[in-house]
RNA sequence: CGGAGCGUAGCGCAGCCUGGUAGCGCAUCUGGUUUGGGACCAGAGGGUCGCGUGUUCGAAUCACGCCGCUCCGACCA
C-alpha cells in the first residue's frame, strides 16, 4: 500500500521524525538541540499563541517583556530553583570577542564581573521587578505573562519535544493570600485544559504533581497530561503554586490593610513548542501530519489541476473564485484560511505535500469541476477507504453555502472525540497491587501500555523515594493525581495502606 | 558522559568483509508522448564517499583519532 511516508507508527520514533520533516514543521541546525522551525510549523505555533494570548489576557493578565540574561547571583536566591537548574544552565562569561593567534576567542579582558545565565525561565529576573513593583495589598494582583525564548542545555534533544532553545508563554503572578494565589494556579491549569482539549484537540489530564515531579521552588505543581499514540504520557502545560519561597528569597512584601509586612504568594505557569510534538504525535497518521483546523495555517487548500493547455485558465480562474469565496466565511471565531496553490510543481506532487503536513480539507479542481460548477474533496481526517483515497466531488454553491465551514468544525470534534476515545479506553483501573503493575509493563517496550490509574497512600520523604526506585526500575512514572478523586479509595497499590488519593501510572516523554 | 548502531548525490540506500579510484531507486533538468489526477519514453546534470592522520604503488573499503546523528540510560516544558 503506498503511503504518503515511509514508515509507519509502528516505530513511532522514527515515524514522529519523518512527519516533523515530511510536513515541513522543522528541522535540526547547526547548533545542536536547536530547531529551525519552518513557516508550515511556526504557522501552527503563531495560530496557538494568538488563541491562548487572547484567553491569558480575558482572565486578566497583561504581557511584559523581561531580559534574556540574568545575573548568576539571582539563580541563586532560591536554593531549590538552583539546583534544579543548574546542571542545564548556558552561561555567558564575557561580551568581547579577540584574535588571539589567528583564532577568534573570548577576550580574557572582557570578562564580565557576574556571569550571566541565559533564562531557563523567568522567576529570579521577574521576582525582582516584582519586589520594585509591590508595596502595598492595593498593587495586587500583580498579574503577568510573557511569550519568551527560554534555554535548557538538554541532554538528549527532540524536535518539538525537547530542545536546547524553545518558545513559550511564562505566567507570573503575585497574591496577597494562598488562597487567591491557589486559586490563580488552578484557574490558569484550566485555561490550559481547555485550550488543549477545544483548540488543539489534545483530551488531557488535570491533575497534581507528586512531590517528587514539583518545579523546582514550588510548594504544588499542577499538570496536564496527555496520551501519545504511543501509550507514553506528554506532559503538555505546568501550573505552579510557589507559596512565599520565591517572595522570601527576593523579598516580594506587601502592606496589608492593617498595616503590617507580609510575603506574596506567587504562582507560575507555562505551555511551550513541545505543544506542537504532542499535536504531532495525538493526530499524525501513517500518510503524516493531521493538524486540527483551529490551527491549520492553511485550513482549506485548493489545488487546480493543471496541464499546460488553454483549459487551465478556466480551471485557475474558478479555483481562484472558490478560494475568495470560501476565504470570506468564518470558523472557530476567525475568517478561513483558504489557499490556492499556483506553486509550479506537479499537481499530484501537490496534492501530496498538503496530505503530509496535514491540511484539513484539500480540494482538487480540473476542468471537468469548472465546467460543471463542482468541486473534488479530500478530507484529511478521513482520507482513505481501505488503500483507496476518498474523493467527493460536490456543487461548490452547496459547499461555500453549507458544507465547508461545517466540515472544518467536525475534523476539529472528530481529532478530539478519537484521541479521547484512546485516552478513555487506555487507562487501566482494575490494577489493585503492585504485582499487577509489575506483570502489566513486563515484556517489550515498544508495546503500547497505556497508563494506570491506582490508588496510593501519597507517602513523602524516603517512603516516596522506595515508591520512585520501584516505578523507575519499570521506567514508570508518577504523572499527576487527578483533579476529579473518587469519594472512596482502595488501598495503597505500593504499601497496602490505606489509600489518599488516585493517580496515574505510565511512562513519559 | 556510559552502552549500541550509523554517517556514500536533495532524500532513501547498495558497495566495505576479500583495497584498483562510485552505483541503484526517488527527486532535479531537457525533449517528446500522455492526462479525473502519486504517468511513460529517451537523454542529461549532480558526490574531494563526515573530518583528520597513518598503512599502501593505490583507500569509500584497512588502522588510529576526532566530529556529527539516531536509539537506550541520567536530565526535562
Amino acid at each position: 500500500m503506498q503511503r504518503a511516508l515511509n514508515v509507519t507508527r509502528e516505530r513511532f520514533a522514527d515515524w514522529y521524525q519523518a512527519v516533523v520533516r515530511d510536513a515541513d514543521m522543522a528541522e535540526t541546525s547547526p547548533v545542536r538541540g536547536a530547531m529551525v522551525i519552518k513557516p508550515w510549523g511556526y504557522g501552527v505555533w503563531e495560530l496557538l499563541q494568538q488563541e491562548l494570548d487572547r484567553r491569558i489576557k480575558a482572565t486578566g493578565h497583561e504581557n511584559c517583556y523581561f531580559p534574556l540574561f540574568i545575573p548568576l547571583s539571582f539563580i541563586a536566591k532560591e536554593a531549590e530553583h538552583v539546583e534544579g537548574f543548574a546542571k542545564e544552565m548556558a552561561v555567558v562569561t564575557h561580551h568581547r570577542l579577540k584574535n588571539i593567534d589567528g583564532k577568534l576567542v573570548p577576550d580574557p579582558a572582557a570578562k564580565l564581573e557576574e556571569p550571566l545565565v541565559v533564562r531557563p525561565t523567568s522567576e529570579t529576573i521577574i521576582g525582582d521587578a516584582f519586589a520594585r513593583w509591590v508595596k502595598s495589598h492595593r498593587d495586587l494582583p500583580l498579574l503577568i505573562n510573557q511569550w519568551v525564548n527560554v534555554v535548557r542545555w538538554e541532554m538528549r534533544p527532540r524536535l518539538f519535544l525537547r530542545t536546547t532553545e524553545f518558545l513559550w508563554q511564562e505566567g507570573h503572578t503575585a497574591h496577597a493570600t494562598i488562597e487567591e494565589a491557589v486559586e490563580e494556579t488552578r484557574k490558569m491549569l484550566e485555561v490550559y485544559r481547555s485550550f488543549a482539549e477545544d483548540v488543539l484537540a489534545l483530551p488531557v489530564i488535570a491533575g497534581e504533581k507528586p512531590e517528587n515531579e514539583r518545579f523546582p521552588g514550588a510548594v504544588n505543581t499542577y499538570s496536564i497530561e496527555a496520551m501519545m499514540q504511543d501509550g507514553k504520557a506528554l506532559q503538555a502545560g505546568t501550573s505552579h503554586f510557589l507559596g512565599t519561597h520565591f517572595a522570601e528569597a527576593q523579598n516580594i512584601r506587601f502592606q496589608n490593610d492593617s498595616s503590617e509586612m507580609e510575603f506574596c504568594n506567587t504562582t507560575s505557569w507555562g505551555v511551550s513548542t513541545r505543544l506542537i510534538g504532542g499535536v504531532i504525535m495525538t493526530h499524525g497518521d501513517d500518510d503524516g501530519l493531521r493538524l486540527p483546523p483551529a490551527i491549520a495555517p492553511r485550513q482549506i487548500v485548493v489545488v487546480p489541476m493543471l496541464r499546460d493547455k488553454p483549459e487551465d485558465e478556466e480551471v485557475l480562474a474558478y479555483a481562484k473564485s472558490l478560494v475568495e469565496a470560501l476565504s470570506s466565511l468564518a470558523a472557530f471565531g476567525y475568517p478561513v484560511r483558504a489557499l490556492l496553490d499556483t506553486k509550479k510543481i506537479k499537481s499530484a506532487e501537490k496534492r501530496w505535500n498538503w496530505v503530509r503536513r496535514g491540511a484539513p480539507i484539500i480540494i482538487e479542481i480540473g476542468p471537468r469541476d469548472a465546467a460543471a460548477d463542482n468541486i473534488t474533496y479530500m478530507r484529511r481526517d478521513d482520507l482513505r477507504d481501505g488503500d483507496k483515497v476518498k474523493s467527493v466531488a460536490i456543487s461548490r454553491r452547496e459547499f461555500i453555502e453549507e458544507k465547508a465551514v461545517q466540515m472544518l468544525h467536525e475534523i476539529q470534534h472528530g481529532l478530539f472525540c478519537e484521541a479521547k476515545a484512546r485516552l478513555d479506553a487506555n487507562i487501566k483501573r482494575d490494577v489493585t497491587d503492585w504485582a499487577g503493575v509489575e506483570s502489566y509493563f513486563a515484556g517489550s517496550e515498544d508495546e503500547f501500555k497505556g497508563w494506570l490509574r491506582v490508588s496510593w497512600g501519597k507517602p513523602f520523604g524516603a517512603a516516596l523515594d522506595a515508591v520512585e526506585t520501584r516505578l523507575k526500575a519499570l521506567k514508570l512514572t508518577i504523572r499527576n493525581a487527578p483533579l476529579d478523586q473518587p469519594e472512596t479509595l482502595a488501598p495503597c497499590i505500593f504499601s497496602g495502606a490505606p489509600g489518599a488519593e488516585e493517580i496515574l501510572i505510565g511512562r513519559s516523554y
